[in-house]
DNA sequence: AATGTAATTGCAAAAGTTTTCAACTTTAAC
DNA sequence: GTTAAAGTTGAAAACTTTTGCAATTACATT
């Protein structure tokens, strides 16, 4: 569970169902919308899935959560002191590898210094294919 | 419009909603299906909504087409012979910068070497925040 | 040119996500 | 403990994208 002070000390209210997103988020890692909407219903059923969506913008607004595309699909969310990688996703077999966000220090820098962009490098997945699939092509 | 040889080439059957989709995505370079439908119904009004994202699917499949994801939404389609580059999609006002392949090079190559891993690195966008944007904070 | 087969289309329904709004809670002030 | 103001919720509607299916169309064969 969360903690009651650190929703209001952002400002937030703080309601069961808010409450139970960010434990849920907490949790369960990388997860979908529907999957932290499944975790919270075990101890709040009824809570309604707009709900959680918005939660877990609003976590996010305030700087408790983040989120990630791993997909080409849909966004799935982690908690903001979870430390970050990269998500090395293959196209072909739909893996998610992970590797060390250091690997990616390089290139960031040289976007920096060229363009003034600071990359959050862990925001969109690094897609490509993994070294199993291509060994198999 | 599209040569009609270029799509029986690759297996496909030449529909007037087919056809109209190619050229459409030619001619608009990024763009989302609901884009694409709207400048394929100036020629063809009846067309479904279902039968562009199924062309444009289809598309990609026997590679005429390719999409990226700019944004924290859908994907966005273009026609694969256009030269691709890195998109620095910023997260505060949205803006679309571009920067050649290049940049990354020795990103990928460190990708492939330590992990094996073939990366495609136009599928994502680059997030994070523009020059423009950082001088405001 | 007529025929058969399989791919493709339109339509309707489903699935996934966002928005609107009235009712309900949380919180701060009294 | 009441009360008032502002934030939050559930329910329904709107929007976006995907899927199932019967009717249609493209194409190869005759
Ligand atoms: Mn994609
Ligand atoms: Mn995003
Ligand atoms: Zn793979
Ligand atoms: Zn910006």
């Amino acid at each position: 569970m969360a903690d009651p002070n650190e929703l209001r000390e952002k400002g937030l209210r703080l309601t069961p169902q808010r409450e139970l997103v960010l434990a849920a988020v907490r949790e369960l890692g990388h997860s979908t919308p529907e999957e932290v909407a499944e975790k919270v219903r075990l101890t709040h059923p009824g809570i309604n899935l707009s709900t959680v969506y918005r939660n877990l913008e609003t976590l996010e607004n305030v700087g408790l959560v983040q989120h990630t595309h791993l997909g080409h699909g849909g966004a799935t969310y982690h908690a903001a002191e979870e430390i970050t990688h990269l998500h090395l996703v293959c196209g072909i077999c739909g893996s998610v590898g992970d590797a060390p966000i250091d690997a990616a220090a390089n290139f960031v820098n040289t976007l920096a210094d060229d363009y003034g962009f600071k990359t959050d490098v862990s925001h969109f997945a690094i897609y490509g294919t993994c070294a199993t699939c291509t060994e198999k092509l």
